[in-house]
RNA sequence: GCGCGAUUAGCUCAGCGGUAGAGCGCCUGCUUCACACGCAGGAAGUCGCAGGUUCGAACCCUGCAUCGCGCACCA
């Protein structure tokens, strides 16, 4: 057998065994399986999308979950694809055809644009899925779906059609979010509120039926006031409540300065700015309450991308939104109507995809009020459907019950164009997927994408998928969706299946850099994480990312930590390869026939324990719980004390303890694997086929449950002793290198067993037992499991070891008086539980023989001859 | 304004009622025949602040502070 790489080499392996896994079909779920069925659909990531860290974080906790199910027998699917991102993707090709062409997509027109969206997702929209392979996932490719496809569009249609034939869907005339960017209807959802700094203007206005009374008003959209058709006061503000029905001349636009009604309302706060509130129906939403309530005229001067129309008259017209609010102060300020401007800073609504200002826009738009949403709220608050962290339950809650009809329509040409059919000459409409014939058109807007992704837990499944897999067993999501996508996908799920689509939502944290910012394209702090994967293989990634993301918290993202990720990895290819070294394991090793030594009783003690810690770990979906358990037990037990400890045993002659420790070392070995492919699923893969514990893919492997070997505690007071000894050794200066022969006196019978361990752990040149303390002088280390003693001569000086020795009296007598201290107050032995107490005493014992024996070698070194 | 989260070693984070932990970083020693992507040892923390409950609090309760997030408001 030819010896394996020193060092892991993810490179030489990764696309050779992704490549293996496809031609064998693993990941391809069978829906007449007779297997119970384990189902996760990805959030489909936006077609135009590249691969973040927040990618990874979320696909390898889906692809962990994935692995685990298939291994514990599930028939499992793990269903892909993308969505159609209308606004992004749209964007993206205008763009290109801007700068490719000259061309806007008016020019090409909206058959010619979208076969060019089309071209464009053909040739470039498959990037985060080739990413997704390269990151190990374990996808059923051959289920790929994307929003737009056939059968799936169609659904999204049919699925509008029943909505608005049982009422829900509607078309209305409303104040919506507009981008003036995007030139589109957003939901509200899609609207991100951000502190702005500004400024309150305040103007006055002449009451036109008492000259030389005039009103305040503050604002903070001057160039509003040409939409003005009202001004409103509370009524009962006893300033003003006498001029309710009287007139002010509006000042702008200066060729027009029309008289507006002054109006009581109460919805007008009288402690903000002056009390006196412009009232523009057309450009804000609660100036359009106001308006509706007192019939005020709707004067829109905005054009729908965001600059004037002639309605604001001539010095306005053509000019953008924030250049008219410079024009306006201007304009107040020459007319002698601007009194004072103060630095204000108020939220403003952003888009959330063209991120400008969103403007208050009133246009006929289509509306869903929502079905399920009691049903959906209960299946949460039941518990059909958990949410890990259960805090997110209450966030979920509270937005259900404030739900407000949904924006579902968009002034777009790339999504599901609406099905809705209108007559050119006779006015009517019809909702229907099929043109009812000559003369009618269909409606120009499309849905949003939430439309389509809303059905995406069913509808990406044919009929006998669907009946195998759903409802979806988890899924794997950010919170910042929770109201685009999680909750709707319930309500949907509940009115088209009857049933809720996942049980579990795992919600993760997002990533920031080091200085805790989100990481964003424009600040240039978002690693690439093909270069991590390059630079340290997927499973270093994967194990890297996933061990410091503490369940639904942000994670501060180090690149050491995927070194460290990837030097875990390494380890685990070293200790196989140590094992290899020696021979081929034994894939069906069974320790349980053996005699075992004290070590491989231990180590398989742990095994169990850390299998029923990874469960529980699963259980409560605490992934960064479940690595740092493999990270010890792989490192930490198994490497630096099992391996350490048989060593000895390794390289001797062959016996039946050595059959039993290497009986030990490959069943621990297989399951290490086993326990480790979720979260590494190349290198497990790779080791497991190399040492041969299976011909096929350790996916195919059971998935391991805890034995019920008997926990082997005096090996962890082995452990703790040879600790202790070398941390005497290291105070001598003495290398950990230099091979001492050691003395242990007064040890327990079964040491004599391991003596020839303990020297391993030791670096000894030999290990002695001994009845008595061997003369001459020595550094005296007493443990648990006996006094070490080591020979010193010439290699240190007797002050010096009296010093350590007293350093060491001390240490242990703070320890007694501790112990002491708490014993001796009766509330404490009288209130605390028996076992704390008697915890308490033993602790007090093993200190206070601690002393005793310290001091017994600090006296006899000082009865030393002086060399 | 309401709600949620965070605050523990220089850094990133565990711990959530009974002797303060891990990894990294730092210091010391070591190319010991699996691994320097490593081995051995070490230093390092009034667990944000103030009260309270308890025999006992990093942990439970109350209040406060700072940072972050969401909702509401936003003339």
């Amino acid at each position: 057998m030819s010896e394996p790489a020193k060092a892991y080499e993810p490179a030489a392996v990764e696309d050779r065994l992704y490549a293996r896994w496809i031609e064998s079909g693993v990941f391809h779920a069978n829906p007449s399986s007779s297997k119970p069925a384990y189902a996760i659909v990805i959030p489909p990531p936006n077609v135009t999308g590249v691969l973040t860290l927040g990618h990874v974080l979320n696909n390898t906790i889906q692809d962990i979950l994935a692995r685990r199910a298939r291994m514990m027998g599930f028939e499992t699917l793990w269903l892909p694809g993308t969505d159609h991102a209308g606004i992004a993707t749209q964007t993206v090709v205008e763009r290109t055809l801007r700068k490719e062409r000259r061309q806007t997509r008016h020019d090409v027109g909206r058959e010619e644009f979208l076969r060019l969206v089309w071209e464009w997702k053909e040739k470039h929209g498959g990037i985060i899925i080739t990413q997704l392979r390269k990151l190990g996932c374990s996808c059923d490719w051959e289920r790929e779906r994307f929003t737009m496809d056939d059968a799936y569009a169609r659904r999204v249609q049919e699925v509008f059609v029943d909505l608005y034939e049982k009422g829900l869907i509607y078309r209305g005339k409303r104040m919506v979010n507009w981008c003036p960017v995007s030139r589109t209807a957003l939901s509200d959802e899609e609207v991100i509120p951000k502190p702005q700094k500004g400024f309150l203007y305040y103007f006055r206005v002449e009451v036109v039926e008492k000259p030389g009374t005039w009103l305040e008003i503050a604002t903070t959209r001057p160039e509003t006031i040409m939409g003005d058709t009202a001004v409103a006061v509370n009524p009962r503000d006893p300033r003003y409540s006498a001029l309710i029905g009287c007139h002010v001349l509006r000042p702008l636009p200066q060729e027009e300065r029309a008289p507006l009604p002054i109006i009581g309302d109460e919805a007008v706060d009288f402690e903000f700015g002056t009390g006196v509130l412009k009232v523009t129906p057309a450009h804000d939403k609660a100036d359009y309450e106001i308006g509706l309530r007192h019939h005020l005229p709707i004067v829109e001067i905005m054009n729908p991308d965001g600059t004037l129309n002639e309605q604001a008259g001539e010095g306005f017209a053509g000019l953008d939104r924030l250049e008219a609010r410079v024009e306006a102060v201007e304009q107040l300020r020459s007319l002698g109507a601007l009194t004072r401007e103060e630095p204000y800073e108020n939220n403003v609504g952003f888009s959330e995809r063209a991120d400008v200002p969103i403007e208050p826009r009133l246009s006929e738009q289509w509306f869903l009020k929502y079905p399920r949403v009691e049903e959906a709220r209960a299946a949460v608050r039941d518990g059909r459907i958990r949410f890990f962290p259960s805090r997110w339950e209450k966030v979920f809650d509270h937005w259900m019950e404030n739900i407000q009809d949904w924006c579902i329509s968009r002034q777009l040409w790339w999504g599901h164009r609406i099905p809705v059919w209108h007559h050119a000459s006779t006015g009517g409409m019809r909702c229907q997927i099929a043109s009812p014939g000559p003369g009618w058109e269909q409606d120009p807007d499309v849905l949003d994408t939430w439309f389509s992704s809303w059905l995406w837990a069913h509808e990406t499944m044919d009929v006998p998928t669907r009946q195998k897999f759903y409802p979806t067993s988890a899924l794997v999501t950010g919170p910042d969706i929770i109201f685009f996508w999680v909750a709707r996908m319930i309500m949907a799920g509940l009115e088209y299946q009857g049933e809720v689509p996942f049980r579990e939502v795992v919600f993760t944290g997002i990533i920031r850099d080091k200085q805790g910012r989100k990481m964003s394209k424009s600040l240039g702090n978002s690693p690439d994480p093909l270069d991590l994967i390059s630079k340290y293989g997927a499973d270093g990634l994967r194990f890297g990312l996933l061990r410091i993301a503490p369940q639904g918290q942000d994670i501060r993202f180090d690149e050491h930590q995927i070194v460290e990720g990837r030097n875990f990895c390494n380890k685990l290819w070293n200790a196989c390869r140590f094992r290899q070294m020696h021979g081929n394991p034994n894939a069906s090793a069974r320790p349980t026939n053996h005699v075992l030594p004290l070590f491989c009783a231990d180590i398989l003690a742990r095994l169990d324990d850390t299998i029923r810690k990874i469960d529980a770990g699963y259980a409560g979906q605490r992934f960064s719980e479940i690595a740092q358990v493999l990270y010890n037990f792989v490192w930490g037990d198994f490497c630096d004390r099992f391996i350490e400890a048989v060593k000895p045993d390794f390289s001797g002659q062959e016996s039946l303890r050595q059959a039993a420790v290497f009986a030990t070392m490959d069943y621990v070995l297989s399951r290490i694997l086993r326990l480790m492919h979720p979260f590494t699923p190349f290198i497990t893969e790779e080791l497991w086929l190399n040492l041969g514990f299976g011909n096929e893919s350790i996916q195919n492997a059971d998935w391991p449950e805890p034995g019920c070997h008997a926990p082997a505690p005096e090996a962890e007071t082995a452990f703790q002793s040879v600790a202790a000894a070398r941390t005497a050794r290291s105070a001598y200066s003495i290398p950990s290198n230099q091979r001492l022969p050691w003395v242990l006196v007064g040890a327990p019978p079964w040491v004599a067993a391991e003596a020839a361990a303990l020297a391993s752990l030791l670096n000894a040149k030999e290990l002695t037992l001994s009845d008595q303390p061997p003369g001459g002088l020595a550094a005296v280390v007493p443990t648990a499991i006996g006094t070490f003693h080591l020979p010193l001569e010439g290699i240190v000086d007797v002050a010096a070891e009296s010093a350590r020795l007293e350093s060491e009296i001390r240490k242990a007598e703070a320890e007694v008086v501790k112990a002491r201290a708490k014993l001796a107050q009766p509330a404490f032995v009288n209130h605390a539980p028996a076992e704390v107490v008697a915890e308490h005493r033993a602790r007090e014992v093993a200190w206070g023989e601690r002393v005793q024996a310290l001091q017994t070698a600090r006296d006899a070194l000082q009865s030393q001859p002086v060399p």
